[in-house]
DNA sequence: AGACATTCGTTAATACATTAATAAAATGAC
DNA sequence: GTCATTTTATTAATGTATTAACGAATGTCT
């Protein structure tokens, strides 16, 4: 059988990490949980979201987002409210705390994410960021 | 910045989860989680480990270690015992039920392995490996 | 030997992952 | 229009991730 550390799973999952050693850090200071940026990041981009899209974009189970959101509603970030058409979907978006905090933050992780490239190689990062969507559309 | 679904973090677990979808299956039907399977195959083999050197290997933390292991121990998976050196430390094994178990998954799970780089290309998951690893050396 | 810091495993507290089950709203067949 | 079905969000239960703190065993220094 394959050797323990040749598993493409647990590759990935040390690669994430090494990546994440980035970004970790400043998130930290906010204070801010990997989860919920994830989340925020993806309320900056498209301004309202239904709950089930967010899951769906954040890679996230609507079980553990429905808690990522309520305490991210209690630290002031984001605001709901329901939907006028269908009274069983819940549309999010970002207060101008988030925004504020947002706009502060982006840069500096964006000059860490540049940080990562140059110290990885820019022509690697591509080729690699193409295998891994090749990877994610390959279905059992 | 750069658009939400352009991240590194976010398209390697979404690589991880499409990998992971060709193995669960089996695993589930044991049952074992994705962690205990983790910590058994680095127990096979490296026969016995130190609770430290497992969870470097498995990428496990600590903490989080401790409730697998509880929780392999109470299923008859693994033995424990007091190094007789330093009594602070643990070494882990295998049960002979494992070891069974084992043999009997291994196969159905290579096969699973081999389906997937059938589908992605051999070539291509070469590379990615090269890369990934690349990235994992990859510090602040 | 005795004070000191280190190391290893664990516990505590909070956040998230996963599966199953549930309640409420909307949809579709009749 | 009524009822079974489907969809959406939540709750429940268990397992794991992460940080901080703790206690016991070892190592170090004087």
């Amino acid at each position: 059988m394959r050797k323990f550390n040749d598993s493409l799973p647990l590759r990935l999952l040390k690669a994430r990490e090494a990546a994440m050693a980035f970004f970790r850090p400043l998130l930290q200071e906010i204070p801010l949980t990997e989860q919920q940026w994830r989340v925020i990041r993806a309320l900056n981009e498209f301004e309202e979201l239904e709950s089930k899209q967010l899951a769906e974009l954040c890679c996230i189970l609507s079980p553990s987002l429905t808690g990522i959101i309520n305490r991210l509603e209690q630290q002031g970030y984001i605001k709901r409210r329901k939907s006028p058409e269908d009274q069983r979907r819940i549309l999010i978006s970002l207060t101008d705390k988030a925004k504020t905090m947002f706009a502060q933050m982006s840069p500096r992780l964006e000059a860490r994410y540049q940080e990562m490239t140059d110290r990885f190689s820019h022509e690697d990062m591509k080729t690699l960021e193409e295998l891994l969507n090749k990877l994610c559309n390959v279905k059992p």
